[in-house]
DNA sequence: TGATTCATTGCAACCGGTTGCAAAATGCGA
DNA sequence: TCGCATTTTGCAACCGGTTGCAATGAATCA
């Protein structure tokens, strides 16, 4: 039916509700024959089949995934949840896992949790309302207990973007942050730059911390280098440019790792402010590779996370453990690279 | 029971499948009275609530929303559709939608649509097979065929950041594309520049043409002005910079209106490369103001898009629609309104 | 106290599918 | 053509809930 121009008498095309046993009826057979038409693998004579397919088409049937997920115990619906509906990162993580996801016959029902949520108890509701065959908790922000809970509560869970534990009790899939602290430290020491600092998140986040530890321990190996620290508010770009401008004003270093490329991009814009250029005057290695770090007129070089490699691992090991409930909990880290863009000095 | 260390004996709290009738024989009474004690204004007496109360706490029992919809009809399941995965916008068009859509007590089915899908079936059977209350299409360059094509299966559904139509099959909630492109003439008038220039997205797009529609509009108004056009091939910061420098081996306009603020970035970085800046040399207004735009380094002046109310407003007709099925479609536009920030000059 | 009304309750059918099982149909070899 | 193995099929029970209806119990009034 072609667009033909006005069209007042549209007839209403709403074939809501043609369920199995209409195909049944229509088709002239049982409605397991049709059940069994729509299930991979079962057992149905091609002339069933055929008359079937022809009585569904003509209705215009597609099954129930939730009705028929009763009997199967399969919904192939997939929790994700998360908390960082801020950081420009993410909108290409969510649209890899969605992707993802429904490449695979899997659903995503999203589950956007605030910030100061601390009790995991009210997402493991939904989740288990809606009867998710597992759950991805996509963020690196969460404490590990949302995951634990849905674990908990029988769901299968991977924890992306989380952090390594040496017992782990749900699957972890990530980036090794004490490593990626290290190879930035490592960086700023091959630059040649004498005083380097960290500027992190927030102190109590654990990928904070560890890429801390990671930093501090590639300086400890060189104790020539003059080392600080300070945290800012948030992972956020006014955090990262308030913090920023408060050490420029003091006696700022030469170069600084920042725990994020939203902070980095806010300290990289308090530096311009002030009338100074990066690198010229200060160095900056961020950590994560957003979008925005590759534009020109920010030119952050900064730490890739291996996003896509992080999420199809993720995927992978939800459906793997979908399959296998007592499969046990691995962690899954993935190495890091650095992106030489413009905010650090050449190596000497 | 808290984090007191090493628990290799961790009891598997797998309590999972707790039904109805679990519950009703726990507390001794009809699954009748269980299914009533948990739906809103049926008839139990207090005492038999309690009961049943006692016996769910204690049995960790939370009622699954898919059997229920086999009865009652209604999932409580939206799905939100998109293409627009790479727009930074869209990750606070996102946040907002999955917060709303919760708050309201509903969940967000996602479905992530390939930019070059053109065929709405797929998504429709997906949508039907989870048998969806409505559906949310978030997306300003998606065709209205697709938001057409799920109100012809039967579902309610609104069309967000969608086109403005007289005769309008679904319903449509977003901005006034003209009058945008008016107001970013008339800025621009106002601002007493003498040769403009329309720097659009793919030519094609809906919303591209009207832009550019209202903002030709503004300018016939004053033939003294010279105006010319040229369309990027996406709205992408790559897409614009590559315009924008092939504008400027030319003969550049003294100002752009650029249809998108990813667009008027890549612009913006274009000029800058350059040598030139903003706006000394060009002037640059662009369209949504998305978070990059706001940080200090950018401080792009755009047109704001009112994104909560849009998102509001798509939330409560896709509810209302879901409510009343019959009900008329309708168009609501919201009023956008300039950010004044660095990349225009003062006004005269 | 008995008659009447109203709130509560349980029974059983149903929502739209799936699946074990036994019966029916088919295919095969002799 | 017959006997047997194999495939295909339908019946009926079930998945986890909801709900109309009739029966029960409690409360009210005279």
């Amino acid at each position: 039916m072609a667009h033909n121009g006005l069209n007042l008498f549209a007839k209403e095309t709403v074939p809501v509700g043609v369920t199995l046993k209409d195909v049944a009826e229509k088709a002239g057979v049982s409605t397991s024959a049709v059940s069994r038409t729509f299930t991979e693998g079962a057992s149905v004579s091609p002339k069933t089949r055929a008359k079937v397919e022809r009585a569904a088409d003509a209705l215009g049937y597609s099954p129930n995934a939730l009705a028929s997920s009763l009997t199967t115990g399969r919904t192939k619906l997939i929790g994700l949840v998360s908390n960082n509906f801020h950081n420009p990162l993410f909108l290409e993580v969510f649209d890899r896992f969605t992707r993802g996801l429904q490449d695979r016959g899997l659903r995503p029902l999203l589950v956007n949790l605030r910030v100061d949520e601390t009790d995991p108890q009210g997402s493991v509701r939904m989740l288990k309302q809606y009867s998710v065959d597992g759950a991805i908790v996509a963020s690196s922000t969460l404490p590990p207990a949302f995951a634990e809970a849905y674990r908990a509560a029988g769901i299968p869970v991977v924890n992306s973007f989380g952090r390594f534990t040496t017992a782990p009790q749900v699957h972890v899939v990530g980036i090794d942050n004490v490593a990626c602290g290290r190879m930035a430290g490592e960086t700023l020491i091959a630059r040649g730059y004498k005083r380097v600092a960290f500027l992190g998140g927030p102190e109590q986040a654990t990928s904070t911390q560890d890429r801390a530890l990671g930093f501090m321990a590639a300086l400890r190996e060189h104790p020539e280098i003059e080392v600080t620290s300070s945290y800012a508010a948030a992972y956020s770009f006014d955090a990262g440019r308030v913090e920023m401008t408060k050490l420029l004003m003091a006696n700022p270093a030469e170069a600084y790792f920042c725990g994020d490329d939203v902070l980095s991009i806010g300290a990289l814009s308090a530096v311009q402010e002030a009338g100074l250029t990066c690198p010229d005057n200060i160095g900056i290695i961020g950590l994560n590779d957003m979008q925005m770090s590759g534009w020109q007129n920010i030119n952050l070089t900064t730490i890739r996370q291996p996003v896509a490699e992080i999420i199809g691992a993720s995927i992978d090991l939800v459906i793997g453990t979908v399959e296998d409930p007592k499969r046990h909990p691995e962690t899954r880290l993935f190495p890091c690279r650095v992106i030489e863009r413009g905010t650090l000095r050449p190596q000497r």
